[in-house]
DNA sequence: CCAAGTTGTCTAGTTTAATAGACAAGTGAT
DNA sequence: ATCACTTGTCTATTAAACTAGACAACTTGG
């Protein structure tokens, strides 16, 4: 009755769901057999073509397919030789001097910080309590969204102090990266205090921008950076994509 | 910076998924209010109109989403007058007799049971044992969706003895019904010998037949039918949607 | 170098989602 | 009876998904 091919993709018939574009069901079938582990780390996939015809569609939706798993950063695609199963995780040092573009350009991988958007706002007990302020203190607000090589990395919400920091968001925008940011305002050497670390799974919104399944787990970062002689600048609260960084914590 | 309505629904561009239609998307996001209760039994959506501005695209758009809610039996829509959320179960007694479409007929509904697949296998260790066979004996494997008022209640796997019922699935198709389909071959007054209840989430075979998104629960009704000397006849492993239906047990 | 096999790109055509607007048909309250 | 509001249906158009086929660019192994 099912017609099961040797890997076990299943035929177009039993992947049609309604209201789901056949790219995505072809994509979604491919995660869910990497990320169970049917295919190694950099093993390649089946051609295109034998995957068009594996699933009865043309080779054209299963390039779709497959640009959207290179967008997840599970496969790299590369020219005249086949497309790569990629599993390995980004390793992210936390330590004193921990910044994303520094990690990321050491890996060798471009690293990539945008804005997606900001806001004034009173401070909550916790966030005036961590930046040494009081309680309903106006604070900036910025959501950021990291990548390396175009792959979203991680989803960071970040305050820093209102008064002193009011045009951050349009100084971010221009600088693209919070070193910099920072730079711009005379604070050169800032460190990481603390951080603290959680998991969770991805709400619908993280996982959008993140281009993760809303079932994928998540790491929340939160943490305090402080200016060198130890005046809090700046918390986070970061959500990174577990099933593509791995958080390093050396003592 | 999230632009809510008054009822929560979010805004076309917070729904945006890629892949995913958004008709889709408009009757999952309903779907999910209308499960967490946001919405009681009875009540009436907004307009399609309103619907449609809220969401920011066209009526026709929340028409199509509309229609899926309707399939999934989450709401009814009754012209002229708007659609009304039906979150109340199927009342399914399990006794002695227990038939789907006298159940639901009784209940003033449409009953239908459409087969969509079979095969002849050989018996399991638990399936032989139930219908008193040997193991590897031939049996013929039934997959039965059902419905009421064309809203699939239950997904069955019913099994029978290959050589008494080979042409079962046949006699199935024309006849549309298991009363029937054994009235055939000269049983008429079968009755359920025993049942076993357990709880599961549908795989994604049973979720697309009985549209249900994935995460949802379903009732495992395991049982076994008998004719009225006592012998094994029919036995079967149905899946019903927990949202749609109740199982009464009276003792 | 060559040949087979791969991904990248282009053009063209069909099907379907989504938009837009109009009006018919039904409901319910006044 | 009428009026405001609802769902149902129709036609037409645009945008995008999907199909089809061809060929270029590239990699690998012989």
């Amino acid at each position: 009755m099912l017609t099961r091919t040797p890997r076990g993709s299943l035929n177009k018939n039993h992947l049609l769901a309604r209201g789901i574009m056949l790219w995505r069901c072809i994509a979604d079938d491919f995660e869910q057999m990497i990320l169970v582990g049917r295919y190694d780390n950099a093993e390649r996939l089946p051609a295109e073509s034998e995957i068009a015809v594996r699933y009865g569609v043309n080779r054209h939706t299963v390039r779709r397919a497959m640009a959207e798993l290179a967008a997840r950063g599970l496969v790299r695609t590369e020219r005249g030789s086949g497309t790569f199963v990629k599993t390995d995780k980004l390793d992210y040092r936390i330590g004193e001097r921990t910044r994303f573009s520094e990690i990321v350009a050491a890996a060798g991988h471009e690293a990539e910080g945008r804005l997606q958007g900001h806001r004034l706002e009173p401070a909550s007990d916790e966030i005036a309590a961590r930046l040494g302020l009081k309680l309903g203190d106006d604070v900036v607000r910025l959501e950021i969204v990291r990548a390396a090589d175009r792959v979203p990395i991680s989803v960071a919400t970040t305050w820093l102090d209102g008064q002193r920091f009011c045009n951050a968001a349009k100084v971010f925008r221009q600088l693209r990266s919070v070193t910099r940011m920072l730079d711009h305002y005379g604070i050169g050497g800032y460190r990481r205090k603390w951080t603290r670390i959680s998991a969770a799974f991805a709400d619908a919104v993280d996982a959008g921008r993140l281009r993760l399944s809303v079932h994928r787990p998540i790491m929340v970062v939160e943490s305090l950076d402080v200016t060198s002689d130890d005046k809090p600048v700046l918390t986070t609260r970061g959500r990174f994509a577990a099933d593509r960084v791995a958080l390093i914590v050396e003592s």
